[in-house]
RNA sequence: GGUCCCGUGGUGAAGUCAGGAGUUCACGCCGGCCUGUCAAGCCGGAGGUCGCGGGUUCAAAUCCCGUCGGGACCGCCA
């Protein structure tokens, strides 16, 4: 069946070319534009999802914005000097018109073309049928359903079985705060929304699938940002008698292909860095591996340091090259602020300057507290020039990271852009993040069937800086400083599970309370599995240059949570409370 | 939980720092003119509770407090 012609259409606007002159025409859409010369002519834009072509009405239209109108004409070529090479259609224009109005219109109330994105989003998600009319928005609809089908076909290829796990599952205490759901038919029981589907597709794994995959909603209530909705979807796949390996090629795989069906390009060999490298040199677990700006290890030089801020267990610094000029003072002091709202201690920074004798100096308010060998070492281990700027911290470890980190992007991140793709493995992610102060125990990075690395299994039975030292066999795909998705081999092994789950402070009451469905199973015969998962919202908004994942959402929520389109959230009646067996809180305020 | 920015006819902006008549610009809208335009053009017109509430002041879009809405970020997101 034609994907153009329909019972009241013979074309698509924008198909039209020199080709179909002669050809009488039927097409349908809406009035993107009309310039009418009196009651002798009129050009009316004509648009769908596919584009515009100029239809011209011989003896005026009484049209408006945004109608929908049916117009019979003949294709022909535009008249000499006349041709709009803005336009696909451009060589050609619909004569001879007869105008069917399908739909009257109300005026938009905002402009639907490439002034939108200025328009306050509030207004376009309000009208968000009349957004998604927009050649971007319909482009951007559009490439996420050829992503979604490019990796559909590339796992099925890849011997991969589509499973729908249940949208209805039971709260885990574990991890992001969960959507609940009342039961009705069981007053004061709650349903939560899946955060991922990850419990039912180790499920799947022990039910003998072998390979399972599923573009999953997922739900998570947690604060909203540019690059995070309440909702949002991923590939999520898992793999039995496979190790990490096996499923970073398979991920790969998919990632290729739809890298190939956006951008017509491939993906290439994604290179891979260890989380203690990405932390150390970048200080993020996503490093943006698109600019340099990278973290130095300073520490060393100020052992013997007379300088009490920086008596600390770990400096680092960044080399800002060529910033000095067009760095203010005032911006600095900002920076320093921003430094300390992200846990710094403080932020040193340092002019690079000539000296009169030639020598390159630094101009710092902290200079004088520093030895002529240490302000050497900086120049030296930064490989600082005149007119740089370089920034130092010290804290410990993970501070001086994270801080850093942060100072980078806000110094020089680039925009989002989608013909600058520098996709990123972190590998050997610690088994912990950190031990908790208050209870001395582990708190796991992962989820906590998160497999160590074989050879630091004997690490399990350490001391907690030792337990800090585990790796894990979970590893994160990054592509321009996103979190594109994490994956994990699992245990499947039941000593190492109550390891794990002792080190946790998890009791075997506690863990058969929580998952003991999964850890029924596992008494059956688990094949060893492990398994991915990435957000395709995040992955289409990069490859089509997009800084939001709203914009590749038809419907997407406002950063408070909020759909200005239907009003949801909303109160509900008090009889489907009581139906529910709940009763609201009075309001606090 | 926190930091920062924004809110002015339907839309986008200027005006706010430094208080003085709802002032301005562009688009859109309505009407008129117009037979080759393409963000058509020309002429005319309508349209605003300056998000909301309170305070200061002779006087508030403008200053102060609060609040609502939107955005970016930190925390959070196993």
């Amino acid at each position: 069946m034609s994907t153009s012609s329909t019972a009241l259409r013979t074309h698509l606007c924008g198909e039209l070319r020199p080709d179909h002159i002669g050809e009488r025409v039927a097409l349908c859409g809406w009035v993107a534009r009309r310039r009418e010369h009196g009651e002798h002519l009129a050009f009316i834009d004509l648009r769908d999802h596919t584009g515009i072509v100029q239809c011209v009405v011989d003896g005026g239209a009484d049209l408006r914005s945004e109608f929908v109108v049916r117009i019979t004409g003949t294709v022909r070529h535009r008249p000499e000097g006349t041709v709009n090479d803005a336009l696909a259609t451009g060589g050609v224009e619909v004569g001879e018109c007869d105008v069917e109005v399908l739909s009257a219109a109300e005026p938009p109330p905002f402009p639907l073309d490439e002034r939108a994105p200025d328009v306050d989003e509030t207004i376009r998600l309000r009208h968000r049928y009349l957004d998604l009319r927009r050649d971007e928005m319909q482009r951007n609809l559009r490439t996420r359903a050829k992503v979604n089908s490019a990796i559909r076909s590339a796992m099925d290829g890849q011997g991969f079985v589509e499973i729908e796990t249940p949208m209805l599952i039971a709260s885990t205490p574990e991890g992001a705060r969960d959507f609940v759901v009342p039961a009705r038919t069981r007053p004061g029981s709650f349903y939560a929304l899946p955060q991922s589907p990850q419990l039912f597709k180790q499920l799947c794994m022990v039910g003998g699938v072998d390979r399972y995959y599923q573009i999953a909603r997922c739900f998570r209530d947690e604060d909203l940002r540019a690059d995070r909705q309440f909702e949002f979807t991923q590939l999520d796949a898992e793999m039995s008698f496979a190790d990490q390996e096996d499923v970073l090629a398979a991920i790969s795989g998919a990632v290729d292909s739809v890298v190939e069906a956006v951008t017509g390009g491939r993906l290439g060999d994604v290179p891979r860095m260890t989380w203690h490298d990405a932390m150390d040199r970048y200080g993020s677990d996503k490093p943006d591996t698109r600019f340099g700006l990278e973290l130095v290890e300073l520490t060393d030089l100020f052992a013997a340091t007379g300088f009490n801020a920086f008596k600390a267990p770990c400096i680092k610094g960044v080399r800002h090259p060529g910033a000095a000029a067009d760095t203010t003072r005032s911006r600095l002091d900002d920076l320093t602020d921003s430094a300390k709202r992200w846990g710094a201690k403080g932020l040193v920074w340092m002019r690079v300057e000539q000296g009169d004798d030639g020598a390159t100096v630094l101009n710092s308010p902290v200079a004088k507290f520093l030895s002529p060998e240490e302000l050497d070492g900086i120049v030296t281990r930064l490989g600082a020039e005149p007119g740089d700027l370089c920034y130092l911290v010290a804290d410990d470890w993970h501070a001086v990271c994270h801080v850093l980190g942060l100072l980078r992007l806000e110094l020089a991140r680039p925009p989002v852009d989608a013909s600058d793709l520098h996709f990123l493995w972190v590998v050997d992610f610690p088994l912990f993040e950190s031990v908790d102060e208050a209870t001395g125990r582990p708190v796991p990075a992962h989820h906590p069937f998160t497999m160590p690395h074989a050879e630091d299994l004997g690490l399990l039975d350490g001391s907690p800086e030792q337990l800090l030292k585990v790796r894990s066999q979970a590893y994160d795909l990054v592509l321009n400083g996103w979190e594109l998705g994490s994956g994990s081999v699992r245990v499947h092994d039941p000593a190492v599970q109550r390891r794990i789950f002792e080190l946790l402070g998890i009791s075997p009451e506690d863990a058969q309370e929580r998952f003991g469905f999964l850890l029924d199973a596992f008494r059956f015969g688990a094949p060893p599995h492990a398994g991915f998962a990435f957000g395709i919202d995040r992955l289409v908004a990069l490859l089509l240059g997009e800084e939001n994942i709203r914009e590749v959402i038809a419907f997407p929520k406002t950063q408070s949570g909020g759909d200005p389109l239907t009003g949801a959230p909303a109160e509900i009646d008090p009889a489907q409370l009581e139906e529910l067996g709940l009763r609201l809180l009075p309001r606090s305020t």
